[in-house]
DNA sequence: CCCGATTGTGAAAGCTCTGTGAACGCTGGC
DNA sequence: GCCAGCGTTCACAGAGCTTTCACAATCGGG
């Protein structure tokens, strides 16, 4: 089992953590929807105390266009909220559960998300790249990006670490035949970096009087 | 709902029978699985008494290739059952159970296999699209549509949130042999954005330089 | 520490793309 | 033949995006 669960709340209920722990499993609790990067198996979202909470993270989860099937914890006194949010779980378990119809829930949830198709994504940390939407979003806060700005960042991000000069940047990315300034590569970097936010502009690092990279360099990690 | 709900066995349990009547079902009880014909919501299948039995029933459906989800009811000692046998069965429930969970997952299992499993209807949000009768409808209100805007809204909705370029969509909506303008592909979508309505014509966004998508409007911005 | 080279920044020009209204031609029904 | 409905094409205007430029800031070598 490579992908880990996501779990939420952090921390997860007692009773929760204790039966993933039995069943083997490799999870991770998450404050908020924005943390989980990169691959994951499934979810378990407890929305016993506050449902407006849990739900909210299911929708961002949504919104980040990760496609993780959701299984939620729910009491049954909150049943009635189930209704018309279909769209924001795959399966539920009524609390207190046993144990054993958690394990097998989980179980027939994985089974099922690894026969559907997952999205083609290009992710690096907390940046993700829907290539087939077009739609980008770093820490789930979702990018408007140009379509310059976006293959310019697909083309970077699909070689992290890798040092591209302006040149290669307007042939690969501009197209072979294009017939331009050097300046337009760092104008379009520059206002990735404000899209990508302060806390990520770094992302995008300058090697003086070479060009552009993307993610940090294999010294740096 | 049109279609009914197949159930087994015949007679089902009193319990079941109680939840189904009470929850405004329409439903069947069937003795095995070759009696079935014709388009079925789902199938609820009690396990209960003899979980072979049960299992065989749904193996038998699979067979015939009807592609009925499956809701199990099964006890909480039978759960090890369940193992090795995920293609059989789309949701389970434990009995004894509450009214309002079976209800909740039945209405899931609709939901679901309204939007998956069903190809001739085509769904997303308040908009549904009939592909047997040509008939399409947004948010109860029957669109009146023209051929060619059917046909264009019928492929978009069908890869909901995927972007395509003018030129994907002229050769798989208007055909592989078609020769015409791209600007056609503009034409339609204008129509098809004034009568979805002011409400709704966010369902079809213009993604600038690369094509149209379709969906995801509430997720954006 | 100074200076040239390089890069970041803001604004504005210039261009591409899309939305829109209208007209044309085709087809099938009457 | 006439008419209505539909698909297609065209021209134009506006919006949005890209590119350029001038200047400020930064970096690195000597």
């Amino acid at each position: 089992m490579s992908e880990p669960l996501l779990v939420y709340p952090d921390p997860p209920p007692p009773e929760l953590v204790r039966t993933l722990d039995l069943g083997g499993f490799n999870w991770k609790a998450v404050g908020n929807a924005q943390e989980p990067e990169g691959r994951w198996l499934g979810a378990v979202v407890a929305v016993d105390d506050n449902p407006e909470d849990g739900f909210g993270f299911c929708r961002a989860l949504n919104r980040r266009g990760l496609d993780i099937p959701v299984l939620l914890l729910i009491s049954g006194t909150h049943l009635d909220e189930l209704e018309m949010r279909d769209d924001l779980y795959a399966d539920f378990c009524l609390t207190p559960f046993h144990q054993r119809e958690l394990e097998a829930r989980l179980a027939h949830l994985v089974w099922r998300s690894g026969t559907t198709l997952r999205p083609e994504l290009i992710e690096y940390g907390p940046l993700v790249l829907n290539v087939e939407t077009y739609q980008a979003s770093i820490s789930g806060r979702p990018l408007d990006l140009t379509y310059m700005e976006y293959e310019l960042l697909k083309f970077l991000a699909g070689s992290p670490g890798k040092v591209f000069t302006r040149e290669t940047l307007l042939s690969r990315v501009w197209g072979y035949d294009y017939f331009g300034g050097a300046r337009t590569v760092d104008v379009h970097v520059r206002r990735l970096r404000a899209k990508l936010g302060e806390e990520h502009a770094g992302l995008i690092t300058t090697v003086r009087s070479v060009g552009y990279r993307f993610g940090l360099s294999r010294w740096e990690r």
